[in-house]
Formats: C-alpha cells, sequence, structure tokens
RNA sequence: GCCCCUGUAGCUCAAUGGAUAGAGCGCCGGACUUCUAAUCCGACGGUUGUGCGUUCGAAUCGCACCAGGGGCGCCA
C-alpha cells in the first residue's frame, strides 16, 4: 500500500548517495520494521554499501562503517516526504510513516473497495491449477480432502492474486483398481444398489477393499491367497479386456458405477464450495496419448523397443547429455501397447498447453509421486513446450493415521464425510453451550460454517510439504491457532458494527491511536502484499498465517480499545476501523475457502 | 547405490539472508456487573539434528555427516 511513498524515498536515497559520494545498489529494498506498535519500514542498504568498501580493500568495520552510512544519509536526506520520522540504527535507516494520516488511507481504502481490496491488478497469464483427482470405484478419505481443500484454496489465492485461473480436476475413472470393484461387484453383488449418494459411493469402496482381500494385496502377500485366487485373477484379467475392448455388458457396468463415483465427488465438491471448470477423465486421454507416443518417437525422443519384445522408453539423461543419472529412463507405452499414468500426464498436459492456452500449470498432487513430475516435465520440455518450465508440482504430505497409513484396498480410510459429520456434531454443541440463544437455524448455519472452516485450516495452516497425522481428538480442537478463532474474531466485529447501526461517513482521524490500533492497521496494509507473495510462491499457508494474525490483531484492539463505548470522533474512527477489519477477515477467510459467520 | 523431502520450545507448527527465533497446545497462576470468556493477561519453556564453510549478518545459502520419511523402465 506504500509503494508510492517508498519509491519516492528511494529515489531521495539515491539522490542522498550521489550527493555523499557513495555508491548504490541496484536494488534498494524496505521491509517492515519489527517493532510491534510502530509503522515503519526500513533498508539495509548501509551494510550493503560497508560491506562494498570492504570487499573493494577499504579496511572498514562493516557494522560500524553501516552506521555511520546510515546517519550520514539521514542528515543528507532528512524525512521523505510522506514519512512523520526518520532514524538511523545500528546500520539500518528506517522510516515510520504518520500513523493517523495513514490510518485513514488504509481504512477508506478498504471500506471503499469492499470485497475487491487486495485483489491483484488483471494479469495477461493463465494459470490452470489441477485438482481434486481422487480416483473413481473408492470414496472421499480426508487425504482426497487435504487435496482439495488445498487445491481451491490456491486457486482463490491466485485468482485474486489477479490471474486468469482454471480450476481442473482429473479423476482416474480407469485402472486395475476400477476392473477390481467392477468384478467384485459382478461376482458377489450383481443388481444390488444401496440408496443414497454418499452410501453408494462408500459401498463401492467397500466392495473395492472386498476384492483386494480375495485377490490378495499384492505379489508377496501368500498368505491371503484364497484357493479361489488364480481363478479370480483370471476373471479379472478378462474383464479388463472385455472394457478394452468395449464390450457393452461390462462398459454399461462401469458407466453406471463410475457414475455413482461422480454424483458423490460432486456432492463432496458441492459441500467444500468447490466449483470444477474442466474435468479431464482418465479413460478419455487412453486414445490421445496413444498417439502421443508415436510423435515422441518419430522425433527421436522416445526409443521403440518392441520390436525386441519391450517398452516404448525415453532415455532422458541421455537426451539431456547428462554423464550421472538424474532424470533416468521413462516408460511411455508398455509392452503390450497400452498406456502409463506418464503417457496420459503427457497426453494432458499438451491439451493443457494448446486448447486451453495455459501459461502456467500446476498441479497438486500427492508428494510420493514428485518424479513422475520431474519426469513429465522435462520430456515435455524436450518435446519443446516452452511452457515446461512452468509447469509446477505443489507436493503435498501423506495425511496418515495415528496407527499408520491409510490404505484404501485394506479399508482402513477415514472418511471425509465421516469427519464432517462428526465435526458438525461437535460444533453444534458448542454453539448450543455457548449462544444458547441462537435460532436453530442460524445455529446450524453456523455451525456447517465452523466446522468446515476448521478442518480446512487444519489443512492449510501447516506446510505443504509435511505429512499430516489425523488425529480426531486435534481435528476437533477449535481452540487457538484454528479457524474458530478467526471467525470469532469477525463475528465480534460483526456484533459491534451491529449494535452501533450505521457506519459513519469517511473523517479524519484525529485521537492519538493506541498501539493496538496501528499494530491493526498496519497488518490491514500489508495484504495486498501478501496475497501477491503467497500466489507467487503457491502457498496459501501465508494467508492461513496472515489471517490468524490480523484475527488476533483485531482481537487485541477489541481488548483495548472500546468502540461503541468511545465518543464522537474517536467512536466513528473506530467503527470504521472494526468495518475494515472485518472486511479483511472475511476476505483473507475466502481466499482459504473458509466462509465467514454473522454470528456463532 | 542414486535422487527428493523433513529435522526449530515437552507436543503440533510458524518465521522475505536482517534488528530480541515466534504462535498454539500442554503445565502453573490470574481476569467474566464490560462491544459475547470459542477470549484475554502473566509465568515456564531454545546450542534451530551435528560439524565445517560462504556472508557485514544464517533456522534460512553450500558441503559433509546423523536420524526419520518418500521415490528410482513397463502401478497410479
Amino acid at each position: 500500500m506504500f509503494d508510492l511513498q517508498l519509491a519516492q524515498a528511494t529515489k531521495l536515497v539515491r539522490k542522498g548517495l550521489k550527493h555523499l559520494g557513495l555508491p548504490a545498489p541496484e536494488e534498494i529494498a524496505w521491509t517492515s520494521t519489527p517493532f510491534s506498535g510502530q509503522w515503519g519500514f526500513g533498508t539495509t542498504i548501509g551494510f550493503q554499501i560497508a560491506a562494498e568498501e570492504a570487499r573493494s580493500g577499504k579496511k572498514v568495520q562493516v557494522p560500524v562503517r553501516a552506521a555511520e552510512i546510515a546517519d550520514l544519509l539521514l542528515k543528507e536526506i532528512g524525512i521523505p516526504q510522506g514519512f512523520a520520522r526518520a532514524e538511523a540504527v545500528r546500520g539500518y535507516l528506517n522510516l515510520y510513516v504518520q500513523p493517523t494520516e495513514y490510518a485513514r488511507t488504509v481504512v477508506d481504502a478498504v471500506l471503499k473497495q469492499a470485497e475487491g481490496f487486495g485483489q491483484g491488478k488483471a494479469k495477461s497469464e493463465r494459470v490452470m491449477v489441477e485438482y481434486a483427482q481422487p480416483n473413481t470405484h473408492h470414496s472421499f478419505h480426508i487425504g482426497h480432502a487435504r487435496n482439495a481443500i488445498l487445491g481451491e484454496s490456491l486457486a482463490r489465492i491466485v485468482e485474486f492474486a489477479g490471474f486468469d485461473t482454471i480450476r481442473a480436476s482429473y479423476p482416474g475413472d480407469i485402472g486395475l483398481g476400477v476392473i477390481k470393484c467392477l468384478w467384485a461387484y459382478k461376482r458377489f453383488h450383481d443388481g444390488k444398489e444401496p440408496d443414497g449418494v454418499h452410501e453408494r459411493g462408500q459401498w463401492l469402496l467397500s466392495i473395492y477393499t472386498e476384492a483386494n482381500a480375495l485377490l490378495g494385496l499384492d505379489e508377496e502377500d501368500e498368505d491371503l491367497k484364497p484357493t479361489e485366487r488364480p481363478e479370480y485373477e483370471a476373471e479379472v484379467r478378462e474383464m479388463y479386456a472385455k472394457w478394452d475392448a468395449g464390450d457393452p455388458e461390462v462398459r454399461q457396468l462401469w458407466e453406471e458405477t463410475r457414475r455413482w463415483s461422480l454424483d458423490e465427488l460432486d456432492e463432496i465438491l458441492k459441500l467444500l464450495d468447490i466449483k470444477i471448470d474442466v474435468f479431464f477423465f482418465e479413460s478419455e486421454v487412453d486414445e490421445p496419448a496413444k498417439a502421443i507416443v508415436e510423435a515422441l518417437i518419430q522425433r527421436g525422443i522416445a526409443e521403440d523397443e518392441r520390436p525386441q519384445g519391450g517398452p516404448v522408453i525415453i532415455k532422458i539423461d541421455e537426451k539431456l547429455g547428462l554423464k550421472k543419472e538424474k532424470y533416468r529412463t521413462a516408460v511411455v507405452l508398455r509392452s503390450d501397447g497400452t498406456t502409463l499414468y506418464l503417457t496420459k500426464d503427457l497426453a494432458l498436459a499438451k491439451q493443457k498447453f494448446e486448447q486451453y492456452q495455459v501459461d502456467r500449470s500446476v498441479y497438486v498432487v500427492d508428494v510420493r509421486q514428485s518424479f513422475h513430475f520431474v519426469q513429465a516435465f522435462k520430456i515435455l520440455e524436450l518435446w519443446g513446450f516452452p511452457q515446461a518450465e512452468q509447469c509446477f508440482h505443489l507436493p503435498y504430505g501423506f495425511v496418515t493415521l495415528p496407527e499408520g497409513a491409510m490404505s484404501a484396498r485394506r479399508g482402513n480410510v477415514v472418511l471425509f464425510k465421516d469427519v464432517m459429520d462428526e465435526t458438525f456434531r461437535r460444533v453444534v454443541q458448542i454453539i448450543t453451550e455457548k449462544n444458547p440463544d441462537l435460532p436453530t437455524e442460524q445455529r446450524n448455519e453456523a455451525a456447517r460454517q465452523v466446522s468446515m472452516g476448521a478442518l480446512s485450516y487444519a489443512m492449510l495452516s501447516i506446510d505443504t510439504k509435511k505429512d499430516m497425522v489425523f488425529d480426531w481428538d486435534r481435528a476437533l480442537d477449535f481452540e487457538g491457532q484454528a479457524a474458530p478463532y478467526i471467525q470469532y474474531a469477525h463475528v465480534r466485529a460483526n456484533s459491534i458494527l451491529q449494535r452501533a447501526g450505521k457506519l459513519p461517513k469517511p473523517l479524519a482521524i484525529e485521537h492519538e491511536l493506541a498501539p493496538a490500533e496501528v499494530q491493526l492497521l498496519d497488518r490491514i496494509s500489508r495484504f495486498p502484499d501478501e496475497v501477491q507473495r503467497s500466489a507467487q510462491e503457491y502457498k496459501p499457508l501465508l494467508i492461513a498465517n496472515y489471517a490468524f494474525n490480523l484475527a488476533r490483531d483485531f482481537t487485541d484492539f477489541y481488548q483495548h480499545c472500546p468502540v461503541i463505548k468511545a465518543e464522537g470522533k474517536v467512536r466513528d474512527a473506530r467503527l470504521r476501523l472494526t468495518a475494515a477489519s472485518k472486511q479483511v477477515l472475511a476476505t483473507s477467510l475466502k481466499l482459504l475457502s473458509i466462509q465467514a459467520p454473522e454470528v456463532m
């Protein structure tokens, strides 16, 4: 928010340095001063210049010389326009704004722009975020939820930051797992169908688990092998072949059960307030993927070993002229001519670049697939797509249970729907205790917002790289650094505004601001920059942290500064500051895909 | 064997190469006649895995090592 003032200050500093006969560094950066309750910006150019002098042979002690330079510079430039105070401290040059003046600037800007405050200027680049890619014939568990929540938040952030944004989902609707499920259905449960969207989806998961139990979980697991297993396996293979050949009966069964899963996904996405723009299905990129293999062979990128009974491969290291193994060799087509995950992702990437004109392509996918994407992006580069450089895999750590990894195949998963329902029950209970007068309808609405928010925040407030242990007790802990704290701050702000009635018109702020007010204003003013940083680094965590800090600053203000009980212009100014805080709390929550309740 | 990620307070986690490494939880002690206590105030708690380096300045960058996790030609 202070770009203009800082740019002018930078100009002045350059002029001052020239006048002093000191070399100016290429970039002069300003960062917020770390002293709470003070509203200012500092630069470290004193250190940079002193260090440069030391390097060029002058005998100087850098910290001493840096302090000297800062002092000289301060005397030379005085107080730049737009600032109220300047100081040189141990080599730092700090500029402080006049709080009352900028308090008005910030508050008026927020209230004028409303939900648009913090929004970045439209950028020319288009970014596609791919997330919410669960397999069909499973059900949606908390691991999928981490993915979906992370992806949605990221999409909201990049969109708000100014990128043209497309939300894409890529469900895995075919593969051996799917066929196993179809087989078990056909063999043991033919014609059955439970009522209810979630019931059907979850039932498929149980059949999938059953199929894996009957077929053995993996090759080494001989103990689990039932006597009928060879026969079962043959049936599964046969079914896959039939699907491949387009057998009407198998296809019909596939279509129907696939629909059950997709209906459930649809339902979950609605609950998560996610609207996907483009659905890519794995079954639909199979054919284009085969064509791509031919193109890669033609271009001399891929090598066809099929004549020798092998697959089609790409020796990536060799193509790049690397001696040490790094990208290794990728298989892009099985020896039997069928495609692989990698092949399909290459086809999909091409489609994203060409059909959707995507400049930046972000993949929100589990960390264990990192190497897959390293290879895929490298192949796209070899293939000649300049967009390959702007492909980004946003990996997220695994969600495990306290007792170990979840496994859909083994059936020990925690379903997201169950977590949601339980969280909702708990929140209803808490609201009933804390706010017994709230009418049932409002209570349920608030409970919905708070319970979903708590889950989302838990997913977003940890660095994506880190694994998460899903613990019921912790997931249901709504105190401290959690969404309900932020939502509560929003509710408090709303309550004040409701009691006060009409919002006062813009006015000059004349009272001496309390440290809590300065801190809160400073925080609010940083929101636009924080949005940009979060978008550029693809890090929703930054907004999660910001929202909590803002809530804390507001709570501190609420604690120390009476609003309604204040008088005259102080009251009016604080009411406007309260309204601005409420707005930015709501916007930052929205970027996290969390709703801001009016009451709770 | 090679590659990637992680290691920060008892626990869960933050921290633009920058000023005194911060929160939450837990524990201990306090605050509701007040704009709602889902809150607040205070206390306790650190050799940022180890070592060496780069830098005026390192949790942050480099190298080596230790510990944990993940991955490495026809799974996704």
